[in-house]
DNA sequence: CAGTATCCTCAGCGATACTG
DNA sequence: CAGTATCGCTGAGGATACTG
């Protein structure tokens, strides 16, 4: 149980960083260009979108097809092993959706706490 | 979408922190003592776990009952909140069981390209 | 047994500037 | 437009030793 080989274990898809998971959320609808991206996801630096989708295109969840125009023009598609996580990403919301009022809570109630002592 | 407030987003609960999610299912069947966690997990350093269940008590995932003995006892238990994580849990892993073998192809694949070009 | 204390490392994340 | 190049920081994670 949980050695090192088993990378499934628990949270097999923290699909490798902090913003994997929502552009695969972005790229839900359908295929988005690069400066799409960075549209919802206006947080992220250009480098680090970069290396997020070389990630996730690493892993096979997306495509990067790029149109020899002038100016350049890149789509980034959810593949169909892309579109297999969608619904353990979908449970997790729900989850969020569910539950991370009582969390914030527990986590005021805690915090509190300590801080009252102090 | 995805602004700052909305934790929420994809991956609501990268439940805090790399281990928080084993540690999770560890405790899925029943309450476990600090040193039983650490036979499952045993590449966990003693400061990370007491890091990782400090989170999921401030979280409201599990209490921590200390009984008045010697030697010390000490029990961590899921509490209805911390169960509630489970099914998502679960939906990860599922995902993990059904494509982390494509998703380890897709991995050589796009790194052997990039070997071979060298 | 159940932790603390201390020190360390590295990689993820980020800001800014630049380019084919 | 779609990136790369560079630099820096912070903090999660870890190894080891010690303690009530």
């Amino acid at each position: 149980m949980f050695d090192a080989a088993c990378p499934s274990a628990a949270s097999p898809f923290r699909i490798a960083d902090k913003w994997g998971g929502m552009v695969v959320l972005c790229l839900e609808a359908g295929p988005r260009r690069f400066t799409e991206l960075r549209v919802p996801l206006q947080r992220i630096a250009p480098k680090v979108l970069t290396e997020t989708l070389r990630s996730l295109e690493r892993d096979g969840f997306i495509t990067r097809t790029v149109f020899d125009e002038n100016p350049p023009h890149v789509e980034y598609e959810l593949t169909p092993l892309g579109r297999s996580l969608l619904p353990a990403i979908a449970a997790c919301r729900e989850w969020g959706f569910a539950n991370l009022d009582a969390m914030r809570a527990a986590r005021e109630r805690y915090d509190g706490d300590g801080a009252e002592a102090a």
